[in-house]
DNA sequence: GTATGGTATGAAACGCGTTTCAGAGCAAGA
DNA sequence: TCTTGCTCTGAAACGCGTTTCATACCATAC
C-alpha cells in the first residue's frame, strides 16, 4: 500500500499535467531512461515495463515538457519565415507553400513580420543564433549579405532571391532572364514604349530587373524614359494610381510590365474606368498568376509558389552547404497583351 | 597567467557561440547568479563585476540558449495562431493585425495552418499543452467547444467567433446583428429577393448569419429560397462562378450579401462580363473592406482587422478568465447597392 | 546604540528530457 | 566451449538559465 500513498502525495503536490518523467519512472517502477524509451518508441523495452509506463502516463495525464526536449536536443522543429508583411498575396502564397511543406515534415513556422525594418530582420537572425528556430527562410532580405553570412554559422539560412554570388542557399527566379523574355515578348507584339512597375527599388530582384530593362532598351536602341518606371507599387490601389497617372502623360507607354497581379488588377480597373482600352491603348503583362489574374484575364507570368515553398523548405532542412535552385516561370497568355 | 590558459582551453573545447553561463561565470570570476543578473539587467550588481561579465560575454561571443530560458521560465513568448489557410486575404489581414500587436510586445507568432483539418487544430492545442506556446488564438475553429475548453487549463485560448455562451475568451463580430442590419438595409433599398454567399457552412459565424437570414425572411413574410444561398465561396473565382450561376436562374435574387470582398469582386467581374448590371440587376453588399473593394467601389461592411488583431492578442496575454469583446463593423456605402 | 532596510553576492535547487556508458542475460555461430 | 552480438535496463551526466535562500556589509532611522 506504500505505492498508493506515494501516488496520493504526488496528486496533491502536482497540479494537472505537472508530472515529469522522473515521477512517471518512480510510479512505474522503472528508470527515467526506460520511460524516455517508451515515449520515443525505442524498441528495447519489454512489454510489461512498457505497459506499466504507459499506464502511469495515462493515469497522471503526463505530457512531456517540450522545452526540455528542445533544450536537450538543441532543436525546436521551428522554422522562421521572414516576410515584410503577411497581408500581400505574394507573401501569403509563399507562406502557404512553405507551410504546406513544413506540415508534411512536422515542422512549424514562426512568422516574423519586418515591415521592411532591418532591426526586425536582425531579430530573426538572432532567433537562429539563440537556437529558437532550426533554420531561417528570408522571403525579402534587407540586411547586407555579409551580415546574413555571418549568421549562417548558427544554422541554415535560405533566401528567396538569386544568391548565386553568395554563400547562402536560395530558391529563386532569374529575374534578369524573365524580364528580358517578357520585354522581348512585348516587343514582338509591336510595343516599343514599354514601362514597368515594381515594389521596392532595392534588392537583388529589383536590380536584376532594372538591368534587364536597360539592356533591353540598349539592344533595341530605344531611349530610356524615367517616367515609364513606377516604383513602390505593391497593391491594387497602387495600380489604380498608376492608371490615373498614365492619363496625364503626353507620351504614354503602350505596354507595362507589372511585377504583381494585384497591381495589374488595379491598373486594369483604373484603365477601364478612365476609358483606356486594354490591351489596345495599354498592354499589361504581370507576375504571379494569382486568382485575380485568372478572373480578370490578365496575361501573367506564373510563379509556382508551391514549388518555391517546397524547395525553400527542403533547403532549410538540408542546410549543409549553399545550394541554388532556380525556378522557372511560365507565361500564361490571356487578354491583356 | 593561469586565467589565460583557462581561456585557451575553453576556446579549444567550445565551438563558436557554445559557451554557457557557467563558463562566463568562471571567466569573469563571479557566480552564475551574478552573470544571470547582468544578462537580465538586475540592479544589484556592482559596476566592476558587471563589466567583467560583459567583457567575458563579449570575448566569447556568449549568447544564452533560449531554450534553457524557456524551460526555466515555462514561457516561450510564442503565440500560436490557427488559420485554415494563410493565402486568403481575410486571414492575411487578421494575421497582420495580430502580428503587429505581437511585435509591440515582443511576442512571435507560430503559424498553424489547418486546411480545416481537425487533427491540425488538435496539434495546436497540444502545443499549448506541451508549453511550446504561451497562448493560442484560433481564427477559425473546428473542434467542439468542450474539446477547446478542456485544453484551456494549459493556457489562454482565444477565439475569433462569438463565444459568449462558452468559457473561452473571444473577440468577435455579432454576425446575427450585422447580417440583420445589412438585410434591412437592402430591404429598405427596395430588395425583396435577397440571397447570400458564405464560406464554410459550419461554425458559429455561419449559423448566426443563417439564423439572421431566416428571421429576417420571417419578419418580412418573405419566402425562403434555397437557391439564393451559395455556400463554399471563399475566393474571387468562386465569385465569378456565382455570377455565372446567376445567369441560369429564372428567378434571380436582386441583391446578394457576400461574406468576403474577394468573392464580391469575382461576382462583380462576372456580372460585368455577362451583362448583368450592378447594382441595377444585382446589388452586392460585402464584408471586410479589403483594398479590392475600394478599387472596385464595392459597398461593404468594414471589419477593423487591426483592432480585432490587437484585442485577440490582448486577450491572449491576459488569459485569466473568459472575456468577450464585441467589435463593431461599419457600413461603407459605395456603388454596388 | 540598536533596529531596519537596501545593496551585493553566491551556493544550490529547480525546470525536465535525452543520451552515453556500463553491465547483465541470453542465444546463435564457430 | 567460447565468442559474438543482440536485447533490456538504469545510473549518471548533459543541455543551461532562473530563482530562492542565506549571508554580509553598510547606512539611515529611532
Amino acid at each position: 500500500m506504500k505505492r498508493v500513498s506515494e501516488q496520493e502525495k504526488l496528486l496533491k503536490r502536482k497540479g494537472e499535467g505537472m508530472t515529469n518523467i522522473r515521477d512517471i519512472a518512480k510510479l512505474a517502477g522503472v528508470s527515467v531512461t526506460t520511460v524516455s524509451r517508451v515515449i520515443n518508441n525505442h524498441p528495447y523495452v519489454s512489454e510489461e515495463k512498457a505497459s506499466a509506463v504507459k499506464a502511469a502516463m495515462k493515469k497522471f495525464n503526463y505530457h512531456r515538457n517540450i522545452n526540455a526536449v528542445h533544450l536537450s536536443k538543441g532543436k525546436t522543429h521551428l522554422i522562421g519565415v521572414v516576410v515584410p508583411f503577411s497581408y500581400h498575396p505574394y507573401f501569403g502564397l509563399l507562406i502557404e507553400g512553405i507551410a504546406n511543406a513544413a506540415l508534411d515534415h512536422n515542422y512549424k513556422l514562426v512568422l516574423i513580420q519586418t515591415n521592411y525594418e532591418e532591426t526586425k530582420e536582425m531579430e530573426a537572425l538572432r532567433m537562429l543564433e539563440d537556437k529558437q528556430i532550426d533554420a531561417l527562410i528570408i522571403c525579402s532580405r534587407i540586411c547586407a549579405w555579409h551580415v546574413i553570412e555571418s549568421y549562417s554559422v548558427y544554422g541554415p539560412i535560405v533566401l528567396c532571391e538569386d544568391s548565386r554570388n553568395n554563400k547562402i542557399s536560395s530558391t529563386f527566379i532569374d529575374h534578369y532572364k524573365t524580364f528580358t523574355m517578357a520585354l522581348h515578348y512585348l516587343y514582338k507584339k509591336g510595343h516599343q514604349q514599354i514601362g514597368y512597375t515594381i515594389g521596392r527599388q532595392t534588392g537583388t530582384n529589383s536590380s536584376q530587373r532594372d538591368a534587364a530593362y536597360k539592356d533591353f532598351l540598349t539592344s533595341k536602341a530605344l531611349s530610356y524614359e524615367p517616367s515609364y518606371i513606377f516604383t513602390n507599387r505593391f497593391d491594387v490601389e497602387d495600380g489604380v494610381n498608376v492608371a490615373e497617372h498614365l492619363l496625364d502623360m503626353k507620351n504614354r507607354p503602350t505596354a507595362l510590365l507589372v511585377t504583381s497581379d494585384q497591381v495589374a488588377a488595379g491598373i486594369l480597373t483604373g484603365c477601364r474606368e478612365n476609358g483606356l482600352a486594354v490591351p489596345d491603348d495599354l498592354a499589361i503583362m504581370s507576375f504571379d498568376n494569382q486568382p485575380i489574374s485568372r478572373v480578370m484575364h490578365i496575361t501573367t507570368l506564373e510563379i509556382p509558389f508551391v514549388e518555391v515553398g517546397e524547395k525553400l523548405f527542403q533547403q532549410a532542412m538540408n542546410g549543409q552547404e549553399a545550394a541554388h535552385e532556380e525556378v522557372q516561370v511560365r507565361l500564361i497568355e490571356r487578354k491583356t497583351v
